[in-house]
DNA sequence: CGAACGTTTGAGATGACTCAAGCGTTGTGG
DNA sequence: CCACAACGCTTGAGTCATCTCAAACGTTCG
């Protein structure tokens, strides 16, 4: 089912087995796209919105030289770009990191599903809000936590996110992105990343090498990025680790 | 009106006549409250939602340490957690930087609202997609941005915000926060904001001196922060400076 | 085998931080 | 009405985290 992933495993917001079958049903086409492409420009006018069903996408912000800034990085089973739904035009730039396998939901279908369906709408509007939250994440994180802190604390994001959906056990998943990428998502430069990240290791916290991150310390890991995963809205949260007291 | 300002001046989200009696019908209770005080605190239950009246709040997350990173500043007219309404509990705290007068109102107002009305729904979700937007923005700035520049792009964003609810002229507003809260805003210290606060003085920018803004180069200062309104979603956009070419 | 790409390392530069002290304004109570 | 406490702003000096520039290395793929 190619909408298995949405929303799984998020506190009170399951879709009924009657709204997964509505939507399933609302996908038009499945598509793939290379890895690195722009699948969506700034201030275009959309009226689709994309699930991802495998790969990394990214969202991103443009400054005057092209650098990138990203304000998000999207896994298997989230919706990219839902709200592009009640918006109709983006603020940001929407990639690919990877290959991916998308889902492709016109507006109209949306419209459809809900008018009839207060519930339904809310749980989509709650979708929405979780992307709120972890932008809300990511600006603590830039904003509070040194380089070291920071990659933390999106390595420890990324092993929640995945784990809700199947694709890490807790300390070990596949995480195809470049330092570089890495470097884009936390406000750094690759170079410093590259220091991190043998630090990371040094501090036997985990090891991130040829794709693969593999978490060697998870309530370590977890403090030195001062990370709750409370904003994700996880159902079983399985990590009292960063409940523990200050360093 | 008390809901005069809501959604002012943002594009293609009018409320209609109705819509906005219906909400002003909403609101249950009006208050005030002194400056720096907590209001909500993260992980709380919430079933009402706060419309800002008067003054400004902030949302923040507290690291571990205490230290606080602001995640958004909300100026009259704006629901400070209507996310909260389909989320039920918040992933950060809200507080008050000045002294404020709000409105509230019951989720169980909201629901009722929206039953029947699923464009009014559609434009509650969008304003709270605004705030996702800004945390975009906020997040582009913090990670891309240096000190000089982001403290041009927050008072820029500032000026446009407070201009869209008429509390700026677009270049001369009212502004009674902090070098301190300035520098939770951005990822700084206190210290620092105070030394480029002189240097945009010294560039001829724009002045921040006794809760007053003074923009002098509205231009220069959206040029020099990187800053383009148009994640705002404002109505009547009078900023082409943003789209100047490179520095 | 060479090109392209990502990773790794080194050396030096610099923007922002920390610590510390002084200044200015406001409000309050003796 | 003055004195002082509280608070926020300002400035200086020294430190440090991260950046920049540059080069080398490893792997993959055609």
């Amino acid at each position: 089912m190619l909408t298995e992933r949405f929303l799984r495993n998020r506190t009170g917001i399951q879709l009924t087995d009657a709204e997964r079958r509505q939507l399933e049903a609302a996908i038009v086409d499945v598509r793939t796209i290379e890895a690195r492409r722009t699948v969506i420009k700034e201030g275009e006018e959309v009226n689709v919105s994309t699930l991802l069903l495998e790969g990394f996408m990214a969202r991103y912000i443009d400054d005057r030289k092209g650098l990138r800034q990203l304000v998000a990085i999207q896994v298997p089973g989230e919706f990219v770009d839902l709200h592009a739904y009640p918006m109709k035009r983006l603020d940001h730039n929407v990639g690919t990191l990877t290959p991916c396998r998308i889902a492709i939901v016109p507006h109209a279908a949306i419209s459809a599903l809900i008018e009839d369906n207060v519930p339904f709408a809310r749980k989509l509007w709650f979708s929405t809000l979780i992307d709120a939250a972890m932008h809300r994440a990511w600006i603590f994180r830039i904003g509070r936590l040194d380089a070291v802190g920071r990659v933390a604390h999106f390595l420890s994001e990324m092993n929640c996110r995945l784990e809700a959906v199947e694709l890490s056990d807790g300390q070990d998943f596949t995480l195809e992105i470049t330092q570089a990428d890495l470097a884009e998502a936390c406000g750094l430069t690759s170079v410093h990343v590259n220091r991190v990240i043998r630090q990371l290791r040094e501090m036997e916290l985990c090891v991130f090498r040829a794709s693969r991150v593999r978490i060697l310390d998870r309530a370590g890991l977890e403090r030195r990025g001062n990370f709750d995963p409370h904003y994700l809205y996880l159902d079983g949260q399985t990590n009292p680790a960063s409940k523990e007291s200050a360093s």
